[in-house]
DNA sequence: CTCGCCTA
DNA sequence: TAGGCGAGG
């Protein structure tokens, strides 16, 4: 998933107390894909409520925001809108990986092979138009912003940082900063096992890798993208290598007597001009509480309590109030 | 993944 | 208060 470029990348360590006041853009597609893959039972079922329906990723919507809110940060989740036709070789091949994963999946379960079981359930997770609507249903009865893209969710989050509308984008992908997000923040959790969340400048890290942001489009165009298949034996640091010495793709490619698997240019475009949208309000509001316990407890069989206490933790300004009233 | 409870 | 652990739906 995503650009390779984890090895020659720069990233400092931040703590989420480090995002208060702050506002996150949340690669929808990333975090929901995420919540699919890990929450699940050991033999990798996910869970489901008791007509079968899969829960995994409201379970992570609402626990893992409502935590951030009450660290005093803000968020937006951004949507994939239509998917550019150039990753639809990618996403076939996605499919075919989901397809096989899940054969073997339930051949380990017959089997008995718990930890097999879950670690071909976790690469069969896959996100449903379902999905994707109860998870904005649920967004919306939280009171949380959400942005539809018209195309790449993480070109339009990195848009919405480059505007100035929220701080950083959420995500694990490295494809953000090829997209031009200013910040991006990796491993964005309440409970990382003492993991440090980390911070992607994009300024500081071509700097430090002494490009521009084209030649770091070009570099990720040379090892593969969502977009193209790239240089067969080409990774990071020979993409680094050859467009410091070389300056851009074409020198490189004609050096090397190689040819990509589509027109450059097309591709750069799709990093350096996407498809993104100004049509969209980021307002926050409180959240429906009785909306929430009808969708979750009563539709999809939550703890009430559970829901209960995650909705008081989204509730801001009476926690203010509160300490104000023990204050004074 | 996070919650809630437990123990050091 | 920190972290290990089983359950969650």
């Amino acid at each position: 998933m995503g650009v390779k470029l984890k090895d020659i990348i720069y990233a400092s360590k931040i703590k989420i107390g480090d995002l208060k006041g702050r506002i996150i853009a949340i690669d929808a597609p990333n975090t929901i894909y995420q919540f699919l893959s890990s929450i699940r039972q050991k033999d990798g079922t996910p869970l489901m409520d008791r007509k079968g329906r899969i829960t995994s990723h409201l379970s992570g919507i609402l626990y893992r925001t409502s935590a951030i809110i009450e660290k005093g940060i803000k968020v937006v989740y951004v949507f994939d809108g239509k998917s550019p036709h150039l990753k639809m070789e990618t996403i076939t091949k996605r499919r075919s990986v989901r397809v096989e994963a899940e054969k073997r999946w339930k051949k380990a379960l017959r089997e008995g092979k718990i930890e097999e079981a879950r670690k071909y359930a976790v690469r069969s997770a896959r996100i449903s138009p379902d999905i994707i609507s109860t998870s904005k249903k649920l967004l919306d009865l939280m009171g949380v912003p959400f942005v539809e893209a018209p195309a790449e969710g993480e070109a339009q989050a990195s848009y919405i940082v480059q505007n100035g509308d929220a701080w950083a984008v959420a995500s694990q992908d490295y494809d953000c900063l090829l997209f031009g997000a200013p910040r991006v923040v990796r491993n964005l959790a309440i409970t990382g096992r003492a993991q440090e969340l980390e911070l992607l400048e994009l300024e500081r890290i071509l700097k430090r890798l002494e490009i521009t942001r084209e030649q770091l489009v070009d570099m990720a165009l040379l090892i593969g993208t969502d977009f193209n298949k790239g240089i067969k034996g080409i990774g990071p640091k020979s993409a680094l290598k050859f467009i410091k010495e070389k300056g851009n793709i074409y020198n490189v490619l004609e050096e090397l007597g190689e040819e990509l698997d589509g027109d450059p240019e097309i591709l750069r475009e799709i990093f350096l001009n996407p498809d993104v949208t100004d049509d969209y309000k980021l307002s926050w509001r409180s959240p429906n509480r009785e909306g929430i316990i009808d969708f979750l407890c009563h539709e999809h069989g939550f703890s009430e309590e559970r829901v209960q206490n995650a909705i008081k933790k989204m509730q801001v300004e009476k926690s203010i109030q509160k300490s104000l009233t023990d204050w004074f």
